[in-house]
DNA sequence: GCACTGTTGATAATGATTACTAAAAACGTC
DNA sequence: GACGTTTTTAGTAATCATTATCAACAGTGC
């Protein structure tokens, strides 16, 4: 974290982030701030939402839904459920290999890659049935 | 493909997401749509669009930049070049093992999974350099 | 032809994100 | 701690992608 000034709104929106398991939305950490800083900005949430998966402090990920933010800045994968919609950490998988492979069938230089997982999560295979309404919902 | 009425608009459109190799936005459609239907509607292009991947058709998928369409419907992977933009598919991989590891170590029921590659294509490493400016350009 | 159903084009509405700007805060220097 | 400089902020307007609405139209079967 380079020269970065933690100034309160900043500091606010960074502990949104982490003091979550949402993977939040913009629209959901300026709720959370707003309570501590009534007269925040939502414009202020975006930019140092920005700023902070600039520095790498935040990581920054792109859904159906828009933009979410995850305070696991460290590389891992992703579950989503498909009945209740939470975003769930899982551990990234094999390193290297998979790369070396790829690029020996392609050419291509792969420096990243990311797995993402869709299917039921513990609590609503226990519950049974199909996918809740409520799982569509965004945060 | 149940029934599904190939209108002209609906022809030209799915014609348009298979005749590139692009992985076209909405946008891109629309445009490409219009030479040869000048008065087709933006709504007709993404309303088509969804119907067409709600009937597997077509497969549509997120990223940073907004919604995009892929004429492959069939299950595969995505390599994206941060150096030129393009996105390429590449074959899926394992298929059961990584599902039943995760569904051991977590408790989740995995149905589904994807990969998204980053790294330099071919061309773009012998060009070598750094990425251009070019590459974050949608289209 | 006539009723019925699905589709279209045009446009308005919505929602997320970004741009702009004047004022406030933080900083470094004296 | 006042002063000039730089960064950040709140507030709001602007932009952009996507969706909703709706009257007109086309296709189908009778």
């Amino acid at each position: 974290m380079r020269g970065l000034r933690l100034t309160r709104p900043r500091r606010l929106i960074l502990e949104a982030v982490r003091d979550t398991d949402v993977h939040p939305t913009a629209a959901f950490v300026y709720r959370r701030v707003r309570r501590r800083l009534p007269r925040v900005s939502l414009a202020t949430v975006y930019r140092n939402l920005r700023v902070l998966a600039a520095e790498g402090v935040l990581a920054e990920r792109a859904d159906a839904g828009g933009l979410r933010f995850d305070g696991n800045a460290e590389p891992h994968d992703h579950f989503t459920c498909i009945g209740c919609g939470r975003i769930h950490d899982v551990p990234v998988r094999r390193g290297r290999a998979v790369r070396a492979r790829l690029a020996a069938q392609t050419g291509f230089e792969v420096l990243n890659h990311r797995t993402e997982y869709f299917g039921r999560c513990g609590d609503c295979r226990r519950q049974g049935g199909r996918p809740s309404p409520k799982g569509q919902r965004r945060s």
